[in-house]
DNA sequence: AAGTTTTTATTCAAATTTGCGTACCATGTC
DNA sequence: GACATGGTACGCAAATTTGAATAAAAACTT
């Protein structure tokens, strides 16, 4: 939960809002994409947070809308983990490492398709992801985001060379 | 669970096993650096998979060990997923992109230490890295997950690369 | 203005993951 | 043999995440 608060933290530190908001927000800096964010995990981590004094609940009158505004503690507990982020070097979780794994049982046949084909599609996100940014900011996120993207694409860019290499390998009968 | 479940499959496509050894394997080759593979994961995946018919347990006399073996049903279960991996581009979940989120929480000289930090941490582990895949499989894991840490470096590589750009930016007061 | 769709806002059960607690058994050791 | 040590094997409560269900309000239609 520690990438969920953070975000949750980091949205509602300009000021109170309820937790639709909070989930259109995330959209619109594309964090739906990498991060854990439906919208039971938004509610359940605000009112988590809320109990543990993070944040502070607001009542708005009918409907029962809850605001969850940010306190001091929340401010620094923001601060703590948003460092703890910057210092950790977390491992990248990527379902295809798990294709990878199981390399060996496919058919070289099978494999050398598999691969073409994903660096194919490889080809495609990262050129939608070069569109997207081109594309600035319709959305009206912060000059920043963009940064997330390109380095989304920079990644993709990397696996994309690996299985170039990697396919001359399978060819050869180097791989797996 | 899609990637918790095509692991468990994966591992026990050449033999019943018990889930302590499952969870050996999955050591064995690094998985648990980039799954989800704590041994509450395995054994109610186990449960549950053998409750769907992808699995039939085995019991192994005294003590209570259960063998867990795959079934027909699995096997094809196992290969449908493993497509399914290779065929999805999924956005890479990285906590760094949260910290990224939030650039513009930072002074300028508090960001430039932490990318400068980081910039030598990744340099730091991608060397780790290489060093692995030099000390050749000292445990006995097949060839291609060499491939894997391969990978690994690159996306490492890749975003030591983004972050040595925009560390040029923030220095000139382009980002954030 | 009655009816319909869309957007807003939240809740809930079910599924999943974590991480620690608990045994058991083999081995060495004094 | 009493006893510590460490590897083997699993269970469980608590935390988290998901995805779909619900319902009120706003906007649009006719």
């Amino acid at each position: 939960m520690s990438s969920t608060r953070v975000l949750l933290l980091g949205v509602l530190l300009d000021g109170p809002l309820h937790g639709y908001e909070v989930r259109r927000r995330l959209e619109m800096w594309a964090a739906d994409g990498w991060a854990n964010v439906a919208y039971g995990s938004i509610y359940h981590g605000l009112g988590k947070m809320a109990d543990e004094g993070l944040l502070h609940r607001v009542e708005e009158g009918r409907g029962g809308k809850t605001l969850y505004e940010i306190t001091e503690a929340g401010r620094a507990e923001f601060m703590v983990r948003l460092m703890n982020h910057w210092w950790e070097i977390k491992p990248i979780v990527d379902p295809f490492q798990v294709a990878l794994t199981f390399m060996d049982r496919l058919s070289p046949a099978d494999l050398v398709v598999a691969m073409e084909a994903r660096s194919a599609q490889l080809k495609a996100a990262i050129g939608m992801l070069g569109r997207a940014i081109e594309a600035k900011r319709a959305h009206g996120a912060p000059r920043h985001i963009d940064e997330i993207l390109r380095l989304n694409a920079a990644q993709l860019e990397a696996q994309r060379n690996w299985i170039g290499d990697a396919l001359e390998r399978v060819r050869r009968g180097e791989l797996p």
